[in-house]
DNA sequence: ACCGAGTGATCAAGATCCTGGTCGTCGACG
DNA sequence: CGTCGACGACCAGGATCTTGATCACTCGGT
């Protein structure tokens, strides 16, 4: 079942979504405002994100940064300001559609099945091997000689961005930027304490990583 | 770079299109009509395809159809129409969005990034040679004769600077800036170590260097 | 032809920074 | 109240950066 998730903060156009997704065929969850859309998206993991711009606590750019931190999820943009700046904005922050209120239904609809359909197509095999460890980045599951690993939502964040881009290096300030937030910069305490615990609960050799390697003084970098 | 594929039956707007596409950096090439749309697509294999609905010879789903018989390439339909039906119909066809005639060009230029954006996701990155060795700007990787090399945090600066103006002679001024800070003007001997440090790694014969050349009194130069 | 100044290349240390590992505290949650 | 994860601090070992010294080369001037 394809898991959308709703976020609006008016709740008759939520509940109007809801029900016409759900009608579709499709799983809905629903969020009132940026905050919780970024929980929700981390706790759910949808296959497609509905972003209404007007939030009362965030810019809507801000939402969208937040997501693109750390997952490629389709992002389909409502709004009621039709402006091209607006457009521009969100389209290259990261969204992959925009629409404008008022919307037909219909075509909503139609906008949804060419995301989730992109997101099908693509057909990057979410599970990723680490030595004896299997990651599946899209049931939060890691699988090691059988059994499996749990590992915390910060740990999470971390190993997931380090898995999306297989073979680059990834800087310091970029990581800590994407889990821990923009104030975070010089924190790299947390990268040291994290990737030792990745590297317990992933690597053959803790002590001799194979896969998460250290970039002295730049970053870290994932190889497949 | 990216190949644009622009199907469009009226010369002015074909011509509007390839000249902001190649101005923003895209290789553009077109077609008045959907069959040879269809043949120039199968020649060409571009990255996306900007595909007008008002063709003369063929409905425009039939062109989204021919062509999503072989290729996932994006689709970015053009159409003077703006009725929903028609927008569902090109939608559902395999067309990965939908902008209706007039259109503002700075957003349909943020459409064409976010499509392309997607592609290029998995994509390649650009590598340039250096001798026998492989520099990758992009992952920050180093292969020489199959075996990696190992690049320190300042080396990479530096060389990033030299690789970035190709053949084009760079002052140590303006190097000792980039990489050091505007507070090291004078130290020149930096650049003399570490200058000497990557043609030990990536010169075929660091005492002889090919790429990676000094002119005396004013700069450093990188010659492919 | 000789010399000295200026520049660049190379070598060899200390100083400094970075990393990994460990420990302890704090707050959330059951 | 107990457990777990996040956070913050610390230390030792090692790699990296910085600095200084030495030598080779070029180029004017004598």
């Amino acid at each position: 079942m394809i898991k959308i998730l709703v976020v609006d903060d008016e709740p008759q156009i939520a509940r109007a979504l809801r029900i016409n997704l759900s009608a579709h065929g499709y799983e809905v969850a629903t969020a009132p405002d940026g905050a919780q859309a970024l929980r929700a998206a981390a706790a759910l993991v949808p296959d497609l994100v509905v972003l209404d711009l007007g939030l009362p606590d965030m810019d809507g750019t801000e939402v969208i940064a937040g997501l693109r931190g750390w997952t490629s999820v389709p992002i389909l943009v409502l709004s009621g300001r039709a402006a091209s700046a607006e457009k521009i904005a969100a389209l290259d922050a990261g969204a992959d559609d925009y629409v404008t209120k008022p919307f037909d239904i219909g075509e909503l609809l139609a906008r949804v099945r060419a995301a989730t359909r992109r997101g099908n197509a693509a057909g990057d095999s979410p599970v990723t091997e680490i030595g004896s460890a299997t990651v599946d980045l899209a049931t939060r599951e890691v699988l090691r000689d059988g059994a499996e690993v749990r590992l915390t939502k910060t740990e999470w964040q971390l190993l997931e961005v380090l898995l999306r881009n297989p073979g680059k290096l990834v800087g310091q300030r970029e990581l800590l930027h994407r889990v821990w937030g923009p104030n975070y910069d010089r924190e790299t305490n947390y990268l040291r304490q994290y990737m030792a615990q990745l590297r317990r609960k992933l690597e053959p050799d803790p002590a001799r990583p194979v896969h998460l390697l250290t970039e002295p003084g730049m970053g870290y970098r994932f190889r497949p």
